[in-house]
DNA sequence: AAGTCGGAGTCTATCTTATT
DNA sequence: AATAAGATAGACTCCGACTT
């Protein structure tokens, strides 16, 4: 599971009213929450940013948070706010609800263990709500480990938040590995991400180990040398393979937990040793779908090309930046493997 | 100048909890 | 069980900023 609820454990429910939704002839700006939910929060000035969902749709926006302040200073309900001229969660709430005017909305929200806000938009009409609202009735405002169904609410919700998250689940993989839009992302996010990347990585390799010994049996390939056998070796590559007919490969195992065409990341180091040594040599064994019973794997060669290309570009850019006594230091490339030849799918 | 929009505070109906 | 007190969600109003 990866995205996980907060320790708080609490999620908000409520039916959305049409000053909630902006129709009518209220000016209200924003949605009411109930106390008790995201409590984590400070009283004012949230500017963080949410995950919304609502059906198939799921993206990561501004929220604006705040409590409204009594006149002693004190604060009481909690509230998101419509926000300036920038996309917003209300913003987007009410754009859905617009869209179907003459239906019911209702809102569930809560926060992740990253301290990320989630809201989950349904339709009276949709399939979401049907499923839920056999658990749920209108007057449950916060639901906890004291509802009698909250263990089958929260399978749903999280099974709902990691279904439709897949897509920046794979943008996380892919930031884990490069930092590349670091800022998106809460830092334990990535810190958890990584995690399941090293370990990952580690099981893709431990399986190309397996796929290896099977194919000295069978008598395909004469030895092979695991690098990272016991620790992390820090070599542009995981396995040299030795057969009678060619001479000696360097393969780099390169895992993910989704479909093949995940962005493969190289590090500036494995692109200057594919160039300079391992031209005709270096294969890249990409380990895909690990999140699966079934993983595959396919090969790719012929990458020197690719490797030539990129380090010839960073030497341009090299050459620029000297100018101003600057050199580069640790450069990754995520590249979309679909420009490479690829062989056969095997089955692993 | 008039209109619109957004933010913030205030009021109140309604719900919840405590007390008798 | 009835009533009072307290809490709070919902919606209105005011005000200032911005737009036309």
């Amino acid at each position: 599971m990866f995205f996980k609820i907060n320790a708080e454990c609490h999620i908000g429910f409520k039916k959305l009213t049409a000053a909630d939704l902006g129709i009518g002839t209220s000016h209200q700006t924003h949605i009411g929450l109930y106390e008790g939910v995201l409590n984590f929060l400070p009283d004012v000035d949230v500017v963080s940013t949410a995950m919304l969902i609502c059906d198939g749709y799921c993206d990561i926006i501004k929220c604006y948070f705040d409590r409204i302040e009594n006149p002693d200073g004190t604060f009481r309900s909690p509230k998101i706010r419509i926000g300036g001229s920038e996309e917003s969660v209300v913003k987007r709430i009410r754009e859905f609800a617009s869209a179907d005017t003459g239906a019911d909305w209702y809102l569930l929200w809560f926060g992740l263990e990253s301290e990320e806000l989630v809201f989950i938009l349904l339709n009276a009409n949709s399939e979401d709500y049907h499923r839920l609202h056999s658990y749920i009735s209108d007057n449950d405002k916060i639901l906890d480990e004291s509802h009698p169904a909250f263990a089958a609410i929260l399978q749903y919700i999280e099974d709902k938040v990691n279904r439709v998250s897949v897509d920046l689940q794979k943008d996380l993989e892919v930031v884990a590995q490069t930092g590349r839009g670091v800022h998106e992302y809460k830092p334990k996010d990535i810190e958890k991400a990584n995690k399941y990347f090293c370990q990952t990585g580690r099981a893709g390799e431990e399986l190309i180990n397996e796929y290896f010994d099977k194919e000295c049996a069978a008598g395909h390939i004469k030895s092979y040398l695991w690098m990272n056998a016991s620790r992390e070796s820090g070599l542009p590559f995981d396995f040299i393979v030795s057969s009678d007919s060619s001479a000696a490969l360097h393969v780099d195992v390169k895992s993910t937990q989704f479909d093949c065409n995940q962005p493969i990341v190289f590090s500036d180091g494995e692109i200057r040793f594919i160039s300079e040594y391992g031209r005709d040599t270096y294969q890249v064994y990409r380990v895909f779908d690990m999140s699966n019973e079934q993983k595959k794997l396919c090969i790719y060669h012929e990458i020197s090309s690719y490797a030539d290309a990129i380090l010839a570009k960073q030497n341009i850019f090299g050459a620029e930046i000297s100018q101003l006594s600057t050199s580069v230091n640790l450069i990754k490339y995520a590249v979309r493997p679909n420009i490479f030849n690829v062989g056969q799918e095997i089955m692993l």
